[in-house]
DNA sequence: GTCTATAGAATGATAGAC
DNA sequence: GTCTATCATTCTATAGAC
């Protein structure tokens, strides 16, 4: 099996411009071109719908309307695309949430902020969501994801660290424990993606008014 | 649209519907087994492990100590398998919510119970709950998990219309939305199956006296 | 109730023609 | 970039011996 990390440590550099004169690898990310992009946005179809493991190169092929074999001139292996799509989101939030964090504001306003942008991408990303969340288990022990883990080990932290802010600074009830509070909205917010539908009553911001609002103050009327 | 019908012909039937006893398959018609049931056991903490797709009846009957073909002797099919595991935790859980319901208490009172209730499976069903998590997509579209599908229906309803019931009580406020509000309750307590581990910081109980505080009255101070 | 043995189908992946 | 053709494996499930 190829051993080349598309996510060896370390944060991506976006060299170049789209000269194409330094080719990747088949199975790696960047320099994507439209072709191989619109085969990852049918793979992630599938694989929200039905499941990774579920999901057969045939499946993607013939989303795409080739043959299997074909597939294997774009990526390595099936492994390889879920990658792709997985990584592609993780950047995307990741850098989303350090920047929330970054402008040091209050705590309720930094939560807020949190919690903004993972509705946010409960729409452009809503694939990528559900296979992270159907298939998390499955995928969390391979070498290949373990940026997973990290990504999730870093995401606790900045979370965990701000509800325990706010709680010294007496915004916050000192009588929640900080990281069961964050599974908690975590969870709440991603799970969303299994009923979210695009265009429905209320789009993702105003979910995430209306989760602001019951999770600040609760649902009794007081 | 993939036809999954790999039930090689023969009637469909349905012996036993609702509230009769339920069907056994194969070898032990009418008495459950011991023998039977913890290879359900066994299988189900597979399932919940792996992903039902992901585990093979190799696997099962590895753990058990038999070959695969053994298996056979005992279910029909690894499709049964899986219909135990969940028909059994939705029997018995639809039977408490149920119960909870007809009390007829006041609605806050109401969606405590539900709310204790739910956690309360979290640990004698931690695996049918992961199964139930993560396969849902997968499983609910077969004619032979319906009853996944009518269940959630009317659980669906037993919330909506405790919480409305509240709003118009004025014990619930009335700009959250009844809907949107079960379905962030439902999925934040099923969810916490992912990291709740037995024997751990927190109980059951713990959690769901926790979530009530956070859910009624929110994270801010007041 | 388990084992031996295997059928029959599907799967991920490859090599080379065009 | 796709197709033809196919390999090696693995999978669920079955039949019959013990």
């Amino acid at each position: 099996m190829t051993t080349t990390s598309t996510n060896s440590g370390g944060p991506k550099a976006r060299t170049g411009g789209e000269g194409g004169a330094r080719r990747r690898g088949k199975g790696s990310p960047g320099l994507a071109s439209e072709r191989r992009e619109h085969l990852v946005r049918l793979a992630a179809e599938l694989f929200a719908e039905k499941g990774f493991q579920a999901t057969t190169v045939r499946n993607i092929a013939d989303e795409a309307g080739i043959l299997s074999g074909s597939l294997y001139h774009h990526f390595d292996s099936k492994e390889s695309i879920v990658d792709e799509i997985l990584s592609g989101f993780f950047e995307e939030i990741m850098s989303a949430y350090r920047a929330v964090i970054d402008e040091g504001k209050e705590p309720r306003e930094t939560i807020a902020g949190l919690v903004r942008i993972a509705f946010g991408t409960l729409e452009p990303h809503r694939a990528a969501i559900t296979v992270m969340q159907n298939d998390w288990n499955y995928l969390k022990d391979m070498e290949r994801f373990a940026y997973l883990t990290r990504a999730e080990d870093e995401v606790e932290k900045m979370w965990v660290s701000t509800i325990k802010a706010g709680q010294e600074q007496d915004v916050f009830r000192p009588d929640i424990d900080p990281k069961l509070t964050y599974r908690m909205i975590r969870d709440t917010v991603w799970v969303a993606v299994r009923w979210f539908k695009p265009g429905g009553r209320l789009n993702p911001q105003g979910l995430a008014e209306h989760y602001l609002k019951v999770m600040f103050d609760g649902i009794n009327t007081h």
